[in-house]
RNA sequence: GGCCCCGUAACUCAGAGGUAGAGUGGUAGCAUUACAAGCUACGUGCCGUGGGUUCAAAUCCCACCGGGGCUACCA
């Protein structure tokens, strides 16, 4: 009576094939609306349309499914929403491009019709990550997948909009913005990206009206252009007589002042500032205190417009070697310096972006964000790992306003319009039929549309049809925990939390836990462009050496860098990658997912933990062979029967259960997959399937046997069970070949992820029987280690001894003596007192025994006495240090007595097993 | 410039006052009734450096060195 035996060896492929859609077509990813179960929420960090999976999001994804499907398990309503956001200029670019192919640009095709272009292109391509995130197992709720864009988001985005136009907390402002000359459209503040650049600052004179100059400093020259005033500090003594004398621009003609102002730090350059208001933050500034004209001297696309004089028409680069070159013609050039310096670029395309003046709409950040930091400093949100915290409050306490409105077709345009004849603009739910101040009918609506962060920041309700009081938005806000990457905490987690405590008048989220980022095994940040960047379906499906360098070699890496790349790939992946299935990766990722800011991953070091998934595939493989098909009783029927193995490994598997579920419950999955891994691999396969041998293997039937095919299936159902959340399709695969199954399908359970997640249970403790198993190993241990060390062959039978002093443990290892022998390849077992060592013999010394084992003639008698000498000085170092500790008063006096008593205790422990050591030495003739 | 994180075995990392750990790799041996994606055994640590606090420091404090990140207006 054989059960049909598994494959030899773990199919991740096959396994992955089968599960997702039968999870799919039960409906088990779906959080019903209406059900009593208590929610937990998770709002998948929107991946972008134009987006392709990349580690980062295997991180993410691993995070999240394992905190879903952990909550699932243990009863919860898990909801784990999933969408994509429109992307505003990345997807505007990608179809762009398509369209150049074509020798097309999008004006000519107008507004309309390039939308067009980019709805059929999203239709067609915006879905290729969700395909991906499947792959890895993520049990996402997919029939409420939604779209920043659909209908349903984009009415609560309007509706935001006027709501937050309507409190005052929105305006349009004739402002300086951060632009990109490229992409045509203004940024937010943390979409300009600094970059550490060597540059200068260059020096020259400006003429005073009347005589004299003063000198300036500049890195940008061309701005000069621009300039409305110069500054110094009102107490600086060199000035005092220039403040208020007049400069006229050397060559545009125009004329302004010297102006006072404290802003400005005397001990900088020449202490004398050129202010540019139209192109600099700070002087922007400067010039509302002081009522200065605002010179813009730039076009769209950072040419010199008709303010640049002679300049005009050149773009930035060109001018400002103009500009240099028409100074030193006039004698005004005062020399240059190095200066190291960060410039701003467009995180999209990189171009370096300019202040740069003109109509936007903005959202008063600071109420609402006080708004926000009160809600954590509450602790109604926590922000984890707590490191983050500070660099929270840092940048809610200097928040400014975000600049909303983007200069680009695609997103969700602004329900503003103009009114053609008065110039007034009207924020409205749709379009009115007539300027209210006006009443002309000749409106227009805004051309901007906002920025997508604008959108993601109402992710939270409304995906959940706010502002309709639906039941989902009862059900489903606020969030359990909103998990992503702290690159994306003030971009979007920020945002979040000021708009639902602002709507919602509920943050979104009780925790927000912020993953590492993962990197190479150099530490370097994973990168297309680097070569380094290794795709996560390559992991799981497998590459061959030469096709990752094929890949590799399509990713934009710098042609004087390739070399170089590729000779590191054929090193670190000289086997290529073997494929390691979902499971393979997802494990290894949680084992990594320490609570720290990088991960440093090893592409190769994932093969060994499939090597995990293997080891689990084989031990169920046993037991399902050996156990047969007659009925296995639950646990709970066989508990009278059990011996102390079984007792043992339902011990150690309860404070499994308990270490991993409280690792889960503290975001803490390095420790959560570290004791699963422990236990199922060093406690379970290395001991009870060993033990558990003789009497499973033994002909007929026995209430012993039924306890041991009880306790085989028992831990098997719970440690799979216990792995689900991380790794998904292995365990359901081999959860549903164990015996168990039918007891779960009488309970309507058909799926390991449908069946309660174990919870600890203190009966299953016996701190009896983990020690009586922990000296069996110890002994076990110590006589493999004499057999090796002596070369004693393997398979030759010898004898041991274990001498005791304790009665207990005596009599523990005489009933063990069976399984000792078997373990440790024993002829014989003799158990003692302890008392003489006989001769000839290698001795391991423990602290409550010594285990001999007799080498007539085996005995290599230099080595031994070697040996032991290096063991007599490393005990005797030791037990220096403990008598000192001990006769140390202030020790004695102010340690904890438990503490001291342990080390007492130790002091006589190592007291004998150097007695020993030395007495064998001298049996040894040392 | 300010702030934050990290320096522990060859590698990747846990440990956060009380005997320095795991996994991987390495070395040697092994076809032992599930597993060679396996089994058995074995090693190395000035816990970055220098001070301090403490009976006791890898752990707490200070400084420094090295690596990384965030942030900022030094024109």
């Amino acid at each position: 009576m054989t059960t049909e035996p598994l494959e030899k060896a773990y199919d991740p492929r096959a396994a992955e094939a089968r599960w997702y859609p039968f999870w799919m077509e039960r409906g088990y990813f779906h959080a019903p609306t209406d059900s009593d179960k208590p929610p937990y929420v998770i709002m998948i960090p929107l991946p972008n349309v134009t987006g392709t999976l990349h580690m980062g999001h295997a991180l993410m994804v691993t995070i999240q499914d394992i905190l879903i499907r952990h909550r699932r398990m243990k009863g919860f309503n898990a909801l784990w929403m999933p969408g994509t956001d429109h992307a505003g200029i990345a997807t505007q670019v990608v179809v762009e491009r398509e369209l150049a192919k074509e020798g097309i640009k999008r004006h000519e095709l107008g507004r309309e019709q390039f939308l067009e272009r980019v709805w059929a292109w999203k239709e067609k391509n915006g879905n290729r990550i969700l395909e991906q995130l499947k792959g890895l197992g993520a049990s996402l709720d997919w029939p409420r997948l939604r779209f920043t864009m659909d209908e349903v988001c984009s009415r609560a985005v309007l509706e935001a909009f006027v709501r937050l136009h309507e409190e005052g907390l929105l305006y349009r402002g004739h402002r300086l913005i951060n632009w990109c000359p490229r992409c045509l459209t203004a940024l937010s503040n943390e979409e300009v990206e600094h970059e550490d650049h060597q540059g200068e600052m260059w020096s020259f004179a400006y003429p005073l009206d009347g005589g004299g100059e003063i000198v300036v400093a500049t890195t940008r020259p061309e701005t000069m252009l621009g300039d409305t005033a110069v500054a110094v500090h009102p107490d600086d003594e060199r000035y005092r007589d220039v403040v208020g004398r007049t400069i006229t621009h050397p060559f545009t003609g125009h004329k302004f002042e010297v102006i006072a102002d404290s802003y400005v730090d005397r001990e900088f350059g020449t202490g004398a500032v050129k202010i540019t208001p139209a192109h600099d933050f700070n002087d922007f500034e400067m010039a509302l205190r002081h009522d200065l004209p605002k010179i813009n001297i730039l076009t769209e696309d950072a040419r010199i417009n008709e303010n640049g004089a002679q300049f005009a028409g050149q773009d930035r680069i060109a001018a400002r070697a103009a500009v240099k070159k028409a100074i030193e013609d006039k004698g005004l050039y005062r020399g240059r310096q190095d200066h190291a310096m960060a410039i701003g670029v467009c995180q999209r395309c990189g171009t370096v972006v300019e202040p740069y003046l003109s109509w936007q709409w903005f959202v008063k950040c600071r109420p609402l964000a006080e708004v926000a930091q009160q809600a954590v400093r509450a602790g109604r949100t926590r922000i984890l790992p707590e490191l983050w915290k500070k660099t929270w409050d840092h940048w809610m306490d200097n928040i400014q306003d975000w600049c909303i409105s983007r200069q680009l077709w695609w997103g969700h345009q602004i329900p503003a319009w103009h009114c053609q004849n008065c110039r007034e603009v009207t924020v409205a739910r749709s379009a009115p039929g007539a300027c209210p101040k006006c009443q002309s009918t000749s409106l227009r609506q805004d051309e901007d549309v906002l920025d997508t962060w604008f959108s993601s920041a109402m992710w939270p309700f409304s995906t959940l049809r706010w502002p309709d009081q639906s039941t989902d938005l009862r059900a489903f806000y606020p969030g359990a925990v909103l998990e992503t990457g702290f690159d994306i905490l003030f971009f979007w987690v920020a945002r979040m939390m000021m708009m639902g405590l602002h709507f919602m008048r509920d943050v979104p989220f009780a925790d927000v836990y912020l993953h590492p980022m993962v990197r190479d095994a150099q530490g370097r940040k994973m990168s297309k462009s680097l070569g380094n960047a290794i795709d996560p379906i390559d992991v799981i499906e497998g590459i061959s050496r030469d096709e990752l360098i094929a890949k590799t070699r399509t990713y934009p890496v710098p042609q004087h860098k390739l070399p170089q790349v590729i000779d590191w790939l054929k090193k670190e992946y000289a086997e290529g990658i073997p494929a390691s299935g979902a499971d393979g990766l997802r494990f290894t990722l949680a084992i990594h997912a320490a609570q720290v800011t990088d991960v440093k991953l090893s592409i190769p070091r994932v093969a060994g933990y499939r090597a995990f998934l293997n080891k689990i595939w084989n031990a169920a493989r046993f037991a399902l062979m050996r156990i047969g098909d007659d009925v296995v009783l639950p646990l709970a029927d066989v508990r009278a029967q059990l011996s102390v193995a079984e007792r043992w490994i339902l011990s150690r598997l309860d404070h499994a259960v308990e270490e991993t579920d409280r690792a889960l419950l503290e975001y803490r999955f390095d420790d959560a997959a570290n004791a699963i891994y422990r236990f199922f691999w060093s406690e379970f396969c290395d001991w009870y399937v060993e033990l558990c041998k003789p009497t499973l293997l033994a002909d007929g039937d026995s209430p012993a046997k039924a306890a041991v095919r009880a306790t085989l299936v028992h831990v098997l159902d719970t440690s799979l069970r216990l792995l689900h959340p991380i790794c998904p399709f292995a365990t359901e695969e081999i959860w549903q070949k164990l015996p168990s199954l039918g007891r779960y399908r009488e309970q309507g359970i058909d799926s390991i992820m449908i069946a309660p997640y174990p919870q600890a249970d203190p009966t299953l403790r016996d701190a009896a029987a983990e020690k009586e198993i922990a000296r069996l190993i110890e002994v076990v241990t110590a006589v493999r280690s004499l057999r090796a060390e002596y070369n004693v062959p393997a398979g030759k039978k010898i004898g041991a001894c274990v001498q005791a002093d304790d009665g207990f443990a005596r009599e523990a290892m005489l009933g063990f003596s069976d399984e000792i022998r078997k373990l440790a390849d024993l002829s014989q077992l003799v158990v003692e007192r302890r008392g003489e060592t006989p001769r000839e013999s290698a001795v391991g010394h423990l602290e409550w025994c010594d285990v001999v084992v007799p080498l007539a003639g085996a005995i290599d008698l230099d080595a031994e006495q070697a040996r032991l000498r290096k063991e007599i000085e490393k005990t005797g170092k030791e037990l220096e240090k403990l008598q000192r500790k001990l006769r140390n008063e202030d020790f004695l006096a102010k340690a904890p007595p438990d503490v001291v008593d342990k080390d007492r205790g130790r002091l006589a422990e190592l007291g004998t097993i150097k007695a020993k050591l030395a007495d064998t030495l001298q049996r040894l003739g040392g």
